[in-house]
DNA sequence: CACCGCTGGCTAATGGCATTAGCTTTAGGC
DNA sequence: GCCTAAAGCTAATGCCATTAGCCAGCGGTG
């Protein structure tokens, strides 16, 4: 039996498509196992289990949008940088889903976690801000993203079509409310 | 063996019980069927499944969600109804975690979301408001509770200390731009 | 009061899943 | 050219949902 040259990082990546494909709760060890080649238990020898695969998803994840967003900013200020970070985060959930959804469990590196969370203080330092508030203020930013995001892809939304100018509007009012 | 006198109801509340104690993913067939005191295959003489009991707890916690916020919105407008409907979610999400996370599948009666969807229509009636524009308003809510809710029983906040205050600052933000 | 059929309970069986145990073989360092 | 650690395998365990098929209690009818 020819090895298979597998490492852990390859079964990371094999999950994350594997979830963004089927959806996350659907990510079996067998199929995992199945895209890399090789059968279920012999994944256990580069990763804890199931739950550790959920959580270095996240992480992956976490990570991959960390970078997005670092790219997306820069240059940008104010209602840009604002629109910016929305419309990057947006764009990753829509194309990567179930990678995004494993975000709900706690990653395996938090240092992931903290870049999106740095990005999006940056995103927010182009406002003329008292300094008093600013965890409110990225908690908004947060629950805005993180709530369009879920009930865009649950299909929360009835009339899809218009969406997108939702978005845009919802923008415009954070950006209005944070220039008062 | 005496009968267990089981209906329908007793079936789904059980499960929504359970999933507030234990998490809705760790509601299962043989958990609902202790609880209730009869073997997991009989559940299936009152349900139609794991699927079918998911369905129906999600249309029993939006009915509760509607009916309290019905009772919180009497006789309140403006600022006043939009925290109120704000805090009645909150508390619910809080207090019953389990049935709000099977709120992300449709419900078995589409009537029971339309519910807590006029009420909150109602909760920005008080606003004088351009009439076009009321889609994105109602979105702009549902993501900011959705996403709250979310983020506060996944511990998604991390020093959580101040996060009524964090809470009470976004309602007060969101009552600001409606206003202008 | 006896019976009868429906209904709600049961046990047993099936198939999928994650995970563990223990074996075998490969591949690379000496 | 060997020898060991790692990487694969099969087999087995145990949990879960679901289905099949059996049996008993209960409500109604004679």
């Amino acid at each position: 039996m020819p090895r298979a040259g597998l490492d852990r990082a390859a079964v990371v990546a094999a999950a994350a498509v594997l979830a963004d494909e089927v959806g996350l709760a659907n990510v079996t060890m067998g199929s995992v196992a199945e895209r890399v080649g090789v059968r279920a238990p012999s994944l256990y020898k580069h990763v804890g289990g199931q739950a550790d695969i959920t959580r270095r998803v996240a992480t992956l994840a976490l990570t991959e949008l960390g970078d997005a967003l670092r790219d997306a900013l820069q240059g940008r200020a104010g209602r840009e940088a604002l629109a910016a970070a929305a419309r990057t985060i947006r764009a990753y959930v829509v194309e990567h889903p179930g990678r995004y959804a494993a975000t709900t469990v706690p990653p395996d590196d938090p240092a992931a976690g903290a870049r999106v969370f740095d990005s999006l203080a940056a995103a927010l330092a182009g406002y003329r801000l008292e300094p008093g508030g600013a965890v409110h203020r990225m908690r908004l930013l947060r629950t805005l993203f993180h709530g369009f995001a879920l009930l865009e892809v649950a299909g929360g939304f009835q009339l899809d079509n218009d969406v997108d100018e939702s978005f845009e509007w919802i923008i415009g009012f954070v950006d209005r409310g944070l220039r008062t």
